[in-house]
DNA sequence: CTGTTGTGGATGACTAGTGTCCGCAATATA
DNA sequence: TATATTGCGGACACTAGTCATCCACAACAG
């Protein structure tokens, strides 16, 4: 899986920390997390087209969360940045070779195929059910002033 | 996701299909599934070292399961070829950067990978709760005999 | 108008997955 | 024991996707 949906949650986290929803430079958010800027900025752009950031150009612009914290969960930050297909795609082998079935006899869907998906359904499950809110909340209080302390400090 | 899992399932839950446990040739097993047979052979390879198939060498030779149907699981096959590293690594980038915490107080494992190694966990259970056996028993009868008489004619 | 900031495309390096090949080891049969 | 068959293991290309950078362009505040 890309490391940029560690960059990518981590920085929604962030921005859900920053008081009054304030923007945030790309530059500063880059160095913030020692990341490469050019890198990022491309990761960036992915969570605003996918709605879960919203940018605004020109001086005092910058990043901010696109939707209130607790309407953005996981799922959506990953699948922004890794795409929403499944990590499994049935080829249909079934269908190929000397034991090849006729697509008249395939009409059900691929017994391996289906336990795939339903892993995958619980992958998806697992990360929905968390929000970035949840995310900043389960941060130490210290942590979250930490940030906070970092991010506005210059400005 | 390797395409190989698709085809250690299948080859997997085929073998479980065979009378007696007999053993099945590679080139055989390819051409039922219409594979290339060398690259096959390099996950077959990986399965034999999970102790999820037999292999025996010599005329006669071919491969088997390694344990009863009920006694390996989906996820015992696709650890075996995508191996049993999480998808997700964290980087620790929250230690990184102007906005870094101190190794001391990162004490605590990082909210983020708690919540991707969480999704992760759901999606292994759901693998290891389906064994090859289950796979075996959700196919049509029809297509288990389909599948014992291509593998078993010119036999 | 001017400087600042994000957008989108083009480009290249690097890694992992895909696929093949060949010599070696193991085994059943004569 | 000799031989043919079969799987094992490593070496080798080819391909696709990730990682990373750069630059021209558009949007915006003062």
């Amino acid at each position: 899986m890309s490391q940029g949906v560690e960059w990518g949650l981590h920085c929604a986290t962030l921005l859900a920390q920053v008081p009054d929803g304030a923007l945030v430079r790309r530059e500063k958010l880059a160095q913030h997390y020692g990341l490469p800027e050019p890198y990022l900025a491309k990761h960036l752009q992915a969570l605003v087209r996918a709605d879960v950031l919203r940018a605004v150009s020109g001086p005092r612009g910058g990043y901010g969360l696109a939707r209130a914290p607790e309407l953005i969960n996981a799922l959506d930050v990953v699948e922004a940045i890794e795409g929403s297909a499944p990590a499994f795609t049935c080829k249909e082998i079934r269908q190929a070779g000397t034991g090849a079935l006729s697509p008249e006899q395939c009409l059900r869907p691929c017994v391996i195929n289906s336990v795939m998906t339903q892993a995958d359904n619980a992958w998806r499950s697992s990360l929905r059910s968390v929000t970035i809110a949840d995310l900043t909340h389960r941060l130490p209080k210290w942590v979250r002033k930490h940030n906070v302390d970092v991010l506005t400090e210059g400005a």
